[in-house]
DNA sequence: TCCCCGGCGTGACAAATGTCAGGACTACCA
DNA sequence: TGGTAGTCCTGACATTTGTCACGCCGGGGA
């Protein structure tokens, strides 16, 4: 029997889900949760053989409920935005599985059973993408000024925090706009945590 | 034996809502589509009961798909963005049940028992924001600029849009963003979108 | 060695954006 | 009738934002 505990924030999906793996004769989800924070808890009171988690929930999202759990529970996180960037930060943070909204239910079982037998599942799509795609074209520099930049902040809030001119800032940021082919900072730096570049 | 066509765009979550619905003896599921327009073909073909559709869909979103199908199928809408004013324009568009994510799986079957014996289902936390949230504090232009905002183009593209002076749009969208306690246009069209007000 | 290339850094410039004060018009009430 | 409130509309102004041309420096080739 494999014992599984279950995080989504949003209650109809995580009961379908629930439904849909009871359905299983070999498989048994024993808690379930309703953010990152309440998972980790949950796995530490019922150590289940794996946590399945959604990757956007409140609190503590799920790949850093992931980094959080023990190597005794194996970790699958399932999520609707599947980019190469976040498999990356997921597979970082010992995820053993990474599961896009995307795939067919019926597959969802065979997954948790293979990820049971010690085998790692990776959506193949995404992995080709993150194997195939070119890689960030951004230097250190534009990167660090979108991860302020996605912080909200002004470009004079940008500067005087990296210590540059802001001259300097709005060029990296428009160095950054030209290369992701987009208009607004904003948009860049929405793109590249898209991305899981920053 | 209630009669129904499910219609989601991520294959996991309507697999699995699928097999929660399965699960009570007297609904069938007798089709799935992954897209708004998908969806109101299945209705056509197999003429079910209920039609329950996600909102958020490719091509055709839930709403549009309910507005084209007709009387003979009662529409119930599924939505992780559940708001007054999509609420609003989700019964305009003759929607029968409304029902947000965060609603516990095992109430959707009583949900869909309720809807087919011709009651209709509103999530109450939400209608009860919808009747005490103070209504929109938009006046008719300033909505009119927001919407033309959302659609991407620059204050001079809305201007020629709209027969107006780039100042005068200028001062909507300022009007907007100070009622709406936001500092960028595109923050405010998308909060007025997501409100439901345009 | 020289030269070129790429990243780093800066300031000047132009365009877009947001804010302000105020005029014209209508509706409503005293 | 006058006054008041609200919406519509405009132009002037300051700020923010994005683009450009340029200089500096270190690492390879020719």
């Amino acid at each position: 029997m494999i014992r599984v505990v279950l995080a989504d924030d949003e209650d109809l999906i995580r009961g379908a889900l629930a439904a849909l793996l009871e359905l299983e004769p070999d498989i048994s989800v024993v808690a379930q949760a309703s953010d990152g924070a309440a998972a980790v808890v949950a796995v530490g009171v019922h150590q289940p053989d794996i946590a399945v988690l959604d990757l956007e929930m409140p609190k503590v999202d799920g790949i850093a409920a992931a980094a959080e759990i023990g190597a005794g529970t194996a970790v699958v996180i399932v999520t609707r935005h599947a980019r190469p960037g976040v498999l990356r930060r997921a597979l970082a943070a010992g995820v053993r599985g990474f599961v896009p909204k995307t795939t067919p239910a019926a597959r969802l079982a065979a997954i948790l059973r293979d990820v049971h037998a010690g085998a790692r599942y990776v959506d193949s799509e995404i992995a080709a993408s993150a194997l195939t795609e070119d890689a960030c074209p951004l230097t250190a520099r534009e990167l660090e000024v979108l991860r302020h930049t996605r912080a909200g902040g002004s470009v004079l809030d940008i500067a005087t925090a990296v210590h540059l001119a802001h001259g300097t800032v709005r060029n990296y940021l428009s160095s950054a706009m030209t290369k992701l082919d987009v208009t607004s900072r904003h948009d860049a730096a929405r793109l590249a945590w898209e991305e899981g570049w920053i």
